[in-house]
DNA sequence: GCCAACGTTGGC
DNA sequence: GCCAACGTTGGC
């Protein structure tokens, strides 16, 4: 049992559609050691964060489970797709992807520069300066720390009050 | 095998 | 839209 953390650009595809569909193939995936992740250690019932790049808040959004081990990515086949890779040949195939299922969503957005303040997270890949991954490893204890992160309200900048 | 050029990612 | 950081490509 492992977890992760995956983007997406919820302009392409977000967790609202995730939700809406309830299943995904997660498709696309053009890194060396983003596939050897898919294909070397994902597991069934491994959980994930979704993260949301490339938007007006980048951050955590909710969480996703592996639904299936890796198989080889459909899309990288397809000469008509935007994924298609010409050297993926279908008798050994290049990229490979998982199914994943929706499980909820955070009742907050926990945006990257909150991520940033906690120093419980500074070995977090995502965090790590000029990381570009779109899948990563996440340690059990970051996960645990971020998940405890729903449970307050944490909103470092909201106004102060006045206390009397 | 080196490395410059190029394309992509993704925060800001 | 800008651009830093990084991965990939391809000439040599």
């Amino acid at each position: 049992m492992q977890y992760w953390l995956m983007k997406s650009e919820p302009s392409e595809f977000s967790l609202d559609d995730l939700q809406r569909k309830g299943r995904e193939p997660w498709d696309g995936v053009r890194n060396y050691q983003a596939r050897n992740w898919f294909r070397d250690q994902m597991q069934p019932k491994d959980l994930a964060f979704f993260y949301h790049s490339n938007c007006a808040m980048p951050g955590i959004v909710g969480v996703m489970e592996i639904l299936t081990p890796a198989y080889p990515d459909p899309t990288a086949f397809a000469p008509d797709n935007p994924h298609y890779d010409p050297k993926s040949d279908p008798a050994q195939p290049r990229w490979y992807l998982v199914d994943v299922g929706y499980v909820a969503h955070f009742p907050r957005t926990v945006s990257l520069s909150e991520l940033r303040t906690y120093p419980a997270l500074s070995e977090l890949a995502l965090l790590r300066r000029g990381n570009r991954l779109s899948v990563m490893p996440v340690a059990a204890a970051a996960w645990a720390f971020i998940m405890g992160l729903q449970a307050g309200p944490a909103l470092p900048s909201a106004p102060l009050r006045e206390r009397h």
